[in-house]
DNA sequence: GTATAGCGTGGAGTATAGTCCACTGTCAAG
DNA sequence: CTTGACAGTGGACTATACTCCACGCTATAC
């Protein structure tokens, strides 16, 4: 198929489907092409786009899904490797979740500081904010 | 002062802080140059700065922090303004702990189903990551 | 006198994930 | 025969927060 259906088949614009080809997460083969030089997409590329979009769903970024894919293509490939990958993935997430915690402490302790008048806004540099 | 201390007495690099200069985040009047061109910078531009470290640990962007000063400059600058500004970054910081949540859940979810061997992996789309 | 450290300016490069634009070629309809 | 929609390529631009580089002047130590 030509890049217009497989645009519409995946919802992804063709600049970002050619963005995609560039960084080699999809690839065609030089072959497929039509005399007119249109290329020829094969399923397996919408098959591969859908994942990535599945992918990116999950939070993993181009580049993850790029080395995602090399060990795919490996010998070696097997559901432990992807195991493996989610569960990075987890512990990313994870850390994410503890720092963004730890900002909302920090937030609510110089809105209390602020709303109890302890605050002392001047000019310079408010107290609710620097201890 | 100097850039040189400056920098050492707010552990900001001389190009970071040139660069919040030119953003406009810091200013020094014109004037303020010694004979051989050297910026000297006063007190109050080591105390904005400081404020500057200060708030972006609290999670706010350049631009907001940029925002941020406009306001304080204002006749109407108060706490309540202050007040509002950390209310509406803790509810970013709720959005974004939501989202993180819901992520984990999904990996979590992918991960369940690898383990489960309801997997099927194979070359194209693996069954745990797609339904 | 020279080496080095510090200062100034302007501009380029980094990562991320595209988006947009210009210019050109192709195809089908009217 | 022209118009419009689609295809191809290459390159510039977006935001964010710096970082690094080149080039030139200044200040200080030896």
């Amino acid at each position: 198929m030509l890049i217009g259906e497989l645009s519409e088949k995946t919802g992804l614009s063709r600049d970002t489907i050619r963005f995609y080809e560039k960084k080699g997460l999809i690839e065609i083969p030089k072959k497929l092409r039509r005399e007119n030089n249109y290329k020829e997409y094969p399923e397996t590329v919408l098959n591969k786009l859908n994942l990535i979009i599945k992918v990116k769903e999950l939070g993993f970024t181009l580049n993850e899904i790029d080395t995602f894919f090399e060990l795919w293509g490996e010998e070696d490939a097997s559901c432990e490797n992807l195991v493996f990958t989610l569960e990075n993935k987890v512990n990313q997430v994870d850390q994410q979740l503890d720092q963004l915690r730890q900002l909302k402490d920090r937030l609510n302790e110089s809105l209390q500081k602020c709303r109890s008048s302890e605050c002392g806004f001047e000019k310079t540099i408010p107290s609710c904010i620097c201890k």
